[in-house]
DNA sequence: CATTTTAATTTGAAAGTCAAATTAAATAAG
DNA sequence: CTTATTTAATTTGACTTTCAAATTAAAATG
């Protein structure tokens, strides 16, 4: 019992000092309420174990105060090398970072198919990190650990994928599949999680405890922090946010059932409706179609624009319905394509607003985050920076008993 | 950091104690991890302040193991007093409860009006909970703690009421005054989340850590109990899981907002449509206006039908919305009056179950909790019962230093 | 009545935290 | 240039807490 108050402690200074960037021991302690005498021991171990270095401070403002200077610590960014994946229709997006966060590599390459078998897309995975270590100029296996995001139902506790639009298979135990096939431990859950916990590590979330991340992709996803921590539902599965119903009877959705707000607001679901529009060319590229549409409805066409408000009107009540049931300090829309401008316009954020529980308190912070194209594999690289910072203390933990 | 050590263990132990009911030390141990010798420390502290008393064994298989027999620790009822009060339309109702939970008194009273000015309801809770101590052959300034549930937005950490039907006035310190009123510590909250709070402590969630709990009273309410605690949003306001819309531009609520779920399920909600169905009264009390019309459609009126299965099909939808973003394990639909029979029907269960993403797993539990009449009063007095259960612990802690 | 078995308590060592004292490293003042 | 002052970080020693192991308690069994 002893042991975990020293747990405590270690993982309670690991986590400010990876959000803060850069801080002096003395303002650890006033942070986390722990004694300058427990955060010298504790920071020792981290300095003795390579998880954090001494830096000198350059503060802008040239301090001016007299006295012993401050000494920040940070993250040590050599310490460990993760790598994320994000698993789309026909390709793999992935990064490289250090154990800081920092970027040491990008890649994208190509999948044989949209829908693989678990074993060739485990394959194709560890076939591309490897490139990727190489184009870094380091090896596969000095990678400490991998995540990987993926659409569908997934059980992130145990690695087990319900269904995915990716996997030819249902039911299967691909976090264990992964581990074996790339013999680096791996990390799997759902995409909109990841970015969650992208934006709880790195992103405007990183002063916030309790917030909702909106994505947009060809579905709409949700993750949820709830007390400083990824909230996944009871067994572990991710929100369905875009299968939430916002019409008895309505549209018919892909996932077979009515009235689900994807059905509604995704680029499939206006294309549905897009026959109507003059110009539109049905054998041409979803994504051109999808641009098409938005031009006609910016011109003032008068059905293109019927087609892209209601998507929007449908999206701001479905995101009501999150604050009238979560009452969240901040959502943020994350997203990467112009595409889905129309989503994140203010006329639909006003619309929001006036469709939540009104009180005299301040409405909920909405802000839209446009992420690179590498949003999603970024959020996955800090799903696997957090799993190999809880084993480095964990190994910690031992080598001190 | 040593004392928050023991702090930690107190409050394990104290929960551990009064979820099992009866549970021997050994026992304790197991469940909580916590060493028997700080055990027997912790427990020996208790027994010392007459917060838990020993009890003989007494089970009906009759043990026959050799060696020293356990001996059960259980709460002592005499060690505290608390009051629930639930505040409804035009009366209290109030349950006394000792520290084990076990019900001493009951009452309700009438109010003056359904709408009062806070000091003018402060008073008259005063003079319930006076009266209701009386009754029971005590004395008010004997209660440790009262609690008390209000329809309307809550902020329940500082006993702030944004608003409620049952208040005059907007953003009153209402917990302060009425804490001043009665000269004993009042717990205000949403009454939703103390029913929450009751089926955790006392109910169907006593096994659980993560769910959900519906309630209908003229309104639709929920309480999330989450990772083990309730969930109150960021601000500490209750969810608004009535004011969710189901219908763009749908139908008007009381809240002055369109679509809500409460315009289709709540009792004015049905009544509204009710002037069209054959001998119906518009002149009768409401509560008679629901039962004639949910009569006629059990007798097979058509309009009647089919006014009462749209409500059943709305509140389906709006209950898989839940399940799709929570994916709980257990929704609880608690009530007490037979008037919401179709809302609890197995046919809104399962048109739910239908409207949630399929998944190769177990959909979530959903059961049925018809409470008697003092449900949301009992919801109050659990509250009170954890928040005098943690000053206690607190003095202790203090009379220790 | 001694033995065995299980529960609860006591004991003494080990681990941890923290306030206070000390040391370190800078600026300001004389 | 030296000394005083100020602030940060470390060290020290007292105190708290936990826990494994030893001991004691209270029953059934032989």
């Amino acid at each position: 019992m002893a042991v975990m108050q020293r747990e405590y402690g270690r993982r309670t200074l690991l986590r400010e000092i990876r959000r803060a960037g850069r801080v002096p021991r003395i303002e650890l302690a006033d942070l986390t309420g722990i004694s300058r005498a427990t955060v010298t021991t504790i920071t020792a171990e981290f300095l003795m174990d390579g998880l954090v270095e001494e830096v000198a401070r350059d503060e802008g403002e040239p301090d001016s105060r007299r006295g012993r200077p401050r000494v920040d610590l940070k993250i040590r960014g050599a310490a460990h090398l993760v790598a994320g994946v994000k698993i789309s229709h026909h390709k793999l997006s992935l990064v490289l970072l250090d154990f800081e966060g920092e970027q040491l590599a990008a890649e994208e390459c190509d999948l044989p198919a949209p829908v693989n078998a678990p074993e060739v897309l485990a394959k194709a995975i560890r076939d591309a990190v490897t490139h990727l270590a190489t184009v870094a100029g380091r090896r596969a296996d000095e990678v400490s650990g991998v995540g990987i995001g993926i659409a569908g139902i997934v059980e992130a506790n145990d690695g087990f994928v319900h269904w995915s639009p990716s996997l030819s298979a249902r039911n299967v135990e691909f976090g264990a599949l992964l581990t074996r096939t790339l013999g680096v431990p791996c990390f799997i859950d759902n995409d909109a999680n990841l970015v969650a916990v992208a934006e709880h590590a790195f992103g405007l979330g990183r002063e916030h405890s309790d917030f909702l991340v909106v994505t947009i992709e060809s579905g709409v996803g949700l993750g949820m922090v709830i007390g400083g921590a990824l909230y996944r539902g009871t067994r572990g599965c991710g929100a369905e946010f875009g299968h939430t119903k916002v019409q008895l009877n309505g549209a018919l959705c892909r996932c077979g059932q009515r009235g689900c707000l994807e059905a509604y607001v995704a680029d499939y679901a206006l294309l549905r409706e897009a026959t109507l529009v003059s110009g539109q060319d049905a054998t041409a590229d979803p994504a051109k179609r999808v641009e098409t549409l938005l031009d006609a409805a910016r011109a003032g066409d008068a059905t293109a624009r019927s087609i892209v408000e209601r998507a929007g009107q449908i999206f701001a009540m479905g995101l009501a319905n999150l604050v009238n049931i979560f009452d969240p300090e901040l959502i943020i829309l994350a997203g990467e394509q112009m595409q889905f401008d129309h989503l994140y316009s203010d006329a639909v954020i006003e619309a929001m607003r006036k469709s939540i529980v009104q009180v005299d308190k301040a409405p909920p912070e909405v802000v839209v985050h446009k992420w690179g194209d590498l949003m999603w594999a970024r959020g996955a690289a800090a799903y696997a920076l957090d799993k190999v910072s809880e084993l480095a203390l964990e190994r910690l933990g031992e080598n001190a008993a």
